[in-house]
DNA sequence: TATGAATGGTTCAGTATTGGATCAGATAAG
DNA sequence: CTTATCTGATCCAATACTGAACCATTCATA
């Protein structure tokens, strides 16, 4: 009897929401369906779910249905195609935060045995004379490094840099900026970051890291 | 019924695949094996595979079949899957790495505009006054900070990470964790933000945010 | 080597489902 | 009376599924 009862289905249907409703494959039962259900006009039903779209809960799709914002399924392959068009200097913005953090939590966690790992990985790299396998035990002892930092979610982003970074443009990047000597350097700013996590120095694993970010950086980027 | 079949039998096949169906070889069934197992056309056992394909979980051969990608831990697809089991203590920990840094980006990057697209959402937040609508705004207003922060590739980690939250454990953990007096903390606290962030002080929106998220944490895990 | 079965790739016409839009009429509130 | 809302209905536009045919490639076997 009383008005507006589009805003209280409204509101009916943003508390099923809430209680996670419709979240399996995030799709909301068709207009028609809900105006049965409510034993309303679909008119009616039509001016509540505007509502939620409004609010950004829901969003419409002709011939597809009623999904909401939250519990978007396919949207995970979309972006990580996103991040294969990203910039080196992005990443590397980014390696500049994480990694250090990492070898920091590295510092504290590690298992010795862990830390043999990452030592194996440096020592291996070094003795390398080609580029390829030096890129490969290189990449292998920062690998080894996330691993020890106990952080599952930080591992898997490592691992999602390290598949764009062995793509075409940065594999073409590497290989001009690579030389004998840079090559060198790396050896000796690993060294100093596989020092400090052998002696537990948190504070300086990071920034060690750091530093040799960021030669990596004007290596890479010609700064 | 509803529709989406495509899409119903797409996470069906992921199911299978990733209980170890198929393992043997790495080969599915033939498109007509499955589309009369499933009871539907070819063309939408056609459609479901093809997602599989698209975010990799799959490849086609024409005349030889259509085979697992799995077994290759380095792949995207592994990866992606691998990210889906993050717990919510490892995601936060990655959040108060990167979402303070973001903040200070932003304060120096952003444009007027963006940082009116930022007031905006906090705006709408502050102001609704059921779940879903505040959830929805709450994570608008940290995606527009990211958004402000010139660099994609973290503008794309950060989407990754908001679609692992929007799915069911987070889900079921955000909501036992909502109460009115909560909503409240956050949007002070994220006027604290946006303080920060309007005056340009790239410092002050740093630790305003990690203020910010040590409370979501607290809030979260119950410590 | 040649053949044919198996398999994914493509296309098309037809049907069903679903949100978008509009309209005439009924009902209640001010 | 006027206004806003709901009802009931109709039609439109976009999308999804069906069923079928045909093509291209691969592979086992005659």
């Amino acid at each position: 009897m009383p008005k507006l009862v589009a805003n209280d289905i409204a509101l009916a249907l943003k508390k099923r929401i809430s209680l996670g409703e419709w979240l399996e494959n995030g799709r909301m039962p068709p207009e028609r369906d809900l105006a049965s259900e409510f034993g309303v006009a679909r008119n009616t039903v039509r001016r509540a779910v505007s509502m939620l779209e409004d609010d950004g809960t829901v969003v419409r799709h002709v011939g597809r249905g009623t999904f909401l914002t939250a519990g978007n399924p396919d949207s995970m392959a979309a972006t990580v195609a996103r991040m294969e068009g990203t910039s080196p200097a992005d990443m590397m913005e980014i390696r500049q935060l994480l990694e250090p953090a990492a070898a920091s939590f590295a510092a504290t966690n590690a298992s010795t045995g862990e830390l043999n790992a990452v030592r194996e990985a440096h020592k291996i790299a070094c003795a390398s004379q080609d580029m390829p396998t030096f890129e490969h035990w290189d990449a292998e002892f920062h690998h080894r490094i996330f691993a020890c930092s106990r952080n599952d979610f930080l591992k898997e982003i490592h691992n999602l840099m390290r598949i764009l970074r062995n793509q075409r443009p940065w594999f073409e990047m590497k290989k001009r900026s690579f030389s004998e000597e840079r090559r060198a350097t790396y050896c000796s700013e690993h060294q100093l970051v596989l020092d400090a996590l052998l002696a537990r120095d948190s504070e300086g694993a990071s920034e060690a890291m750091l530093t040799h970010l960021r030669t990596v950086e004007r290596n890479l980027l010609g700064r």
